[in-house]
DNA sequence: TTGCGTGCAAAGGTTTTGCATGGCA
DNA sequence: TGCCATGCAAAACCTTTGCACGCAA
């Protein structure tokens, strides 16, 4: 049914290797230019990594362009925080966490995908920098 | 500083009055067109509700348009859950989850900003229908 | 009168699509 | 050979911007 292609596997590989970072469709594109593939295929495939939930799409609040990055199995199980400020990502891994998607679930009726929920704030190095500024 | 024109008040008037939806810019434009108010205006006066706090602005992960809800003093104190099937967002009020909050700021160092996180998954309606498909 | 807000049209940037070709199975 | 994946270019889409005019203060 699908086909294993040259670029698919160029494209799937550069996302594997850059997995600690969020990379726009346009870094991926410009990171595997120079193989000869195309930005069209970035795109499409991108498309059929995150149906197959091998990797994770991020929207910035702010700005254009949408992050994508290769999907851990671990990252299944757990929260992830964002910062507003300098656009870190934090993987949170706490059992107290936990309870809250049950919590939710059994009091609210409401099945939280974790994989798709960000928390969004301020990290600690930012939230010290702007306690800082002279505002 | 700021003038209070005829157009800004429609279009605030109208995010107002449909405070239980989210709006994409083009709902609004559409919905105060016939009032002569232009599209353009429509993104202006939002880039400035959103700076003065007045409005909320949602990024779904799929589709392609930002919404906008008329920001509601008592939603800063509370999470939201966005249905990523049927779209709905649910007002999460709830003792437990605010604990949440001070846990993670505690514990993990990271200061969430309650309007800006929404919880994405199923509600309860849409899990349901799902179990019952032949899949 | 001053200068911010508006409207139009055009630009800007990201993502999608049509169609012919290429390459895996 | 059959058919999905690719590439190019163009389109579609949302949002922003330049500029002249209108209107609130």
């Amino acid at each position: 049914m699908a086909y294993k292609t040259r670029q698919a596997q160029i494209i799937f590989d550069y996302i594997k290797q850059n997995a600690h970072s969020h990379l726009t469709a346009d870094d991926i594109a410009d990171g595997v230019r120079a193989q000869g593939v195309s930005k069209t295929t970035v795109y499409r495939q991108l498309e059929r990594l995150l149906n197959e939930g091998k990797i994770r799409k991020y929207i910035p609040q702010e700005g254009k362009s949408a992050c994508f990055q290769y999907a851990e199995e671990t990252c299944h199980s757990h929260f992830h925080l964002k910062c507003t400020e300098c656009n870190c990502l934090f993987h949170l891994e706490c059992e107290y966490l936990d309870e809250i998607k049950s919590h939710i679930l059994e009091h609210h009726l409401f099945d939280i995908d974790n994989s798709r929920t960000v928390f969004y704030g301020l990290c600690r190095n930012c939230a010290e920098k702007k306690k800082g500024d002279t505002k």
